[in-house]
DNA sequence: TTTT
DNA sequence: TTTT
């Protein structure tokens, strides 16, 4: 089909460091826990509840995963898009699992830091706005060189 | 945590009718499958390829499961813009599973119908633009009747 | 017509402090001007390139409008999420001139604030998620006030 | 500056037919004019309103220039995801104007066909999101040709 | 497991 | 007019 999207934004903090995997052909897949929260008042007690909800998050992005490897820790805010996938898997003992990530693949996935704090002097990246725009009603240009990065996964072991 | 966006916009198409169940307090729940997917050239042989992505949708907004129950049908392609959950629950064994879901409660959520198949002559329904709108610059207004609807859901034995 | 979108989601700086209108009906406006940035390498001489874009924001929701007010400042970092509207008016000359501005009101409108600075002890406010959720799942809820806040305005005259 | 979002989706249909013009250096920009509209109830009177907001978009992705020219017509849904640009430009008699225009520029863009009038059989085109993914826990995969096209225009002769 |  |  076609006529279709697929798409999810986050605004949230990292639970821990991001982790970095490689396969054998050279790619990488970084995984993020990013936690949301909202906050309201409860409508009989007027009290104050919170609820956090936890995020996996695959980057395979090349480009993006050398930004979330070298810049996120755990703490960091970050802006990603990205979209939903849920993978099947078999537990030990052959059931059928399913477990649904936001993946960061291909040209429309974006990963932004929020915060920045650690990286010395500055700090934020927009990873996935680098490249791609220019003025476009600029004159001679030829400017802008996207290069999104992109996957190229070889293996298909991996333990999430 | 304040602070955090937890958003996620699907375009696709239903893979079977849409499924209400009551609570106990007057609430309900609308289910939906939705399907987006890809298609894409393989970078080696060239064929073209395809992927589906099935999600599952819960709606607890009031409006919107009215508007799902009345119009939606197996195959109509909707707009839904909800938020990402992911529920824990016990199988069978006592084993924890989970489960992500988009869903879609609060004034924060959107269903819009994008096709009119069936619905007699016309069509479409912006469910999650109703109200709150009008021209914030037009003189007397005074319009606007929100009503964004909400849950008030009162029983947690909901079998996915 | 139904079956439309009309979404801007920005994430960017203040220039300039907020600034707040009253309406002889008690309503309020919000204008803040906020700049959005992106870099890039230019293709041909590798040098490094910027282009800043500012928005005009006009809020509505009262809500919104009291957390700009309170918490928003020149250099404030913020997500907003609101809707495309262009408004036609006359300058001195008689001539028909237009405005685009990204307009919050509504229930499908929010405002995060992502930094913390120079509001005493914390920090950070999501006003858009302020009620509307918990947990759809969870027993007796019954909580979740809403009040997404609405327009109301009674007045023409705003001198753009 | 880093740590920024610039994105604007839209649903809506178009007034009229894609124009496409072309610069000297073989590119091209395909411009768009998408009507979004809300109803509501007026809250005083009850009786249903309906406002229309009508956006300039200005394609200049080259494959996205091509589903649009080839595939679009007056009256076509569609979904568009870009970014807000407003342009300055003098008119006749020497005053400074702004025109704001939805832009899809570089990777971070996207158009997907969501009626399928008119192109024989089937239908629907996801411009967009043709290219850059796959299953990336596939196996041997190597697939996914994104090539999202570019700009590169040569010519500031922009009449809108 | 984050953040406020 | 912001931010890096």
């Amino acid at each position: 089909m076609a006529g279709s999207v697929n798409k999810v934004i986050l605004i949230g903090n990292l639970g821990r460091d991001p982790e970095v995997r490689s396969f054998q052909n050279g790619g990488k897949v970084c995984n993020l826990r990013i936690a949301t929260s909202e906050t309201w008042k409860d409508r009989n007690t007027g009290e104050r509840r919170e609820r956090t909800e936890w995020h996996s998050v695959a980057i395979f992005n090349e480009g993006l995963v050398r930004v979330a490897e070298q810049y996120l820790r755990k703490g960091s805010k970050v802006y990603v898009e990205g979209q939903l996938q849920t993978r099947k898997w078999q537990d030990q003992s052959g059931q059928d699992r399913y477990s649904t990530e936001v993946v960061l693949q291909g040209f429309n996935s974006t990963l932004v830091m929020l915060d920045a704090r650690g990286e010395g002097g500055g700090g934020g990246y927009g990873g996935g706005q680098s490249g791609g725009y220019g003025d476009p009603y600029g004159a001679p240009m030829g400017g802008s060189a996207p290069a999104p990065a992109s996957g190229g996964i070889d293996d298909d072991e991996i333990p999430f």
